[in-house]
DNA sequence: CAAACGTGGTA
DNA sequence: TTACCAAGTTT
């Protein structure tokens, strides 16, 4: 075991990625926000609005001083503006109830909105050096291969997982927190989802799905519905909503466009969605406080 | 616990 | 072109 460990961790060391919050003395702050924005996320697209946020807000207290339109605006086409939204809403309770600092223990992280297990876990390792087990879908398919002899992880994290994640760590504090981000970097170039490098593996010889002829996957993969559903019109409203300053007549969404072609909502025309779709994509946007409804109209929350 | 939640690149 | 996938969290 301790050879694999030197391996990844050598591998780590030669071949990660530099990026702007693995820069040496990162703050907490920094990290949190590249977690947030690294949530079912590609690198690539985080990078500029990361670079932006942060020039922005260096302070948790920065982003908190700002209204939560403000921070949808700048998320931009990130996806899941809910992630804006808590991270918004994790920084005012980093502002009033920490001392402007980000905590960093698991725990108190896990307490804050949008901070999940895994989350909890990078953050106290990578920013604050805390021991932690760091579980997210790299690592778990680095760990079905290498250690479980299977070509993907299963749909959903069994308690299993977890139970091997923590023995397979390294003993020694130190080469346990690079363990961590080692395995990571890992799953994210070389064990990847599809068409993995194997031979550009540090463990090739180690692996147990190589050793047991790289078997096919026991399941197909469920998917994700996104033709016509709810989530791409409630994006096409928040897109809409990003662009305007002031408040947009709610029957701007509802009525029929195709007929109307109003040019200004050309995104939410294009997708033709029923009427009854429309009204319920925006109340959900009401209700989960991404838009807010006033006699003006609907607008980015204040 | 399954489902909902955005977006754009890649095969 | 369709489908998968990317540093998950919440309900």
């Amino acid at each position: 075991m301790q050879q694999i460990h030197n391996s990844i961790n050598r591998w780590y060391s030669r071949n990660a990625r530099d990026l702007p919050w693995r820069r040496p003395g990162v703050s907490g702050w920094e990290v949190m926000v590249s977690e947030f924005m690294l949530q079912q996320t590609p690198v690539v697209r985080v990078l500029p609005v990361y670079e932006e946020w942060m020039r922005r807000w260096p302070r948790p207290q920065d982003l908190a001083a700002e209204p939560l339109s403000e921070a949808l605006k700048a998320w931009g086409r990130l996806g899941y503006p809910r992630r804006a939204q808590r991270l918004h809403a994790a920084a005012v309770e980093i502002t009033t109830e920490y001392n402007g600092e980000v905590p960093r223990t698991e725990a108190e992280l896990l307490s804050l909105p949008g901070i999940g297990d895994y989350t909890a876990a990078a953050i106290a390792c990578f920013a604050f050096g805390e021991r932690t087990v760091v579980v997210d879908t790299n690592i778990r398919r680095v760990h079905a291969r290498l250690f479980g002899g299977m070509a993907l992880p299963e749909p959903t994290p069994r308690a299993s997982e977890f139970a091997r994640a923590r023995e397979v760590q390294p003993e020694e504090h130190q080469i346990a927190n690079m363990w961590n981000i080692s395995v990571m970097e890992l799953g994210a170039l070389v064990c990847t989802a599809r068409s993995p490098k194997c031979e550009q593996c540090p463990v090739f010889e180690q692996c147990a799905w190589i050793a047991a002829g790289q078997p096919a996957p026991h399941y197909t993969p469920k998917g994700q519905s996104w033709k016509g559903t709810d989530r791409q019109i409630r994006g096409a409203i928040m897109a809409i909503l990003r662009e305007h300053e002031q408040a947009v007549p709610e029957r701007s969404f509802l009525n029929d466009l195709a007929q109307e072609s109003h040019a200004k909502y050309l995104a939410l025309e294009k997708l033709g969605s029923p009427l009854e779709q429309r009204e319920r994509a925006l109340a959900g946007l009401l209700k989960d406080g991404l838009a807010v409804a006033d006699e003006d109209g609907i607008r980015l929350p204040s």
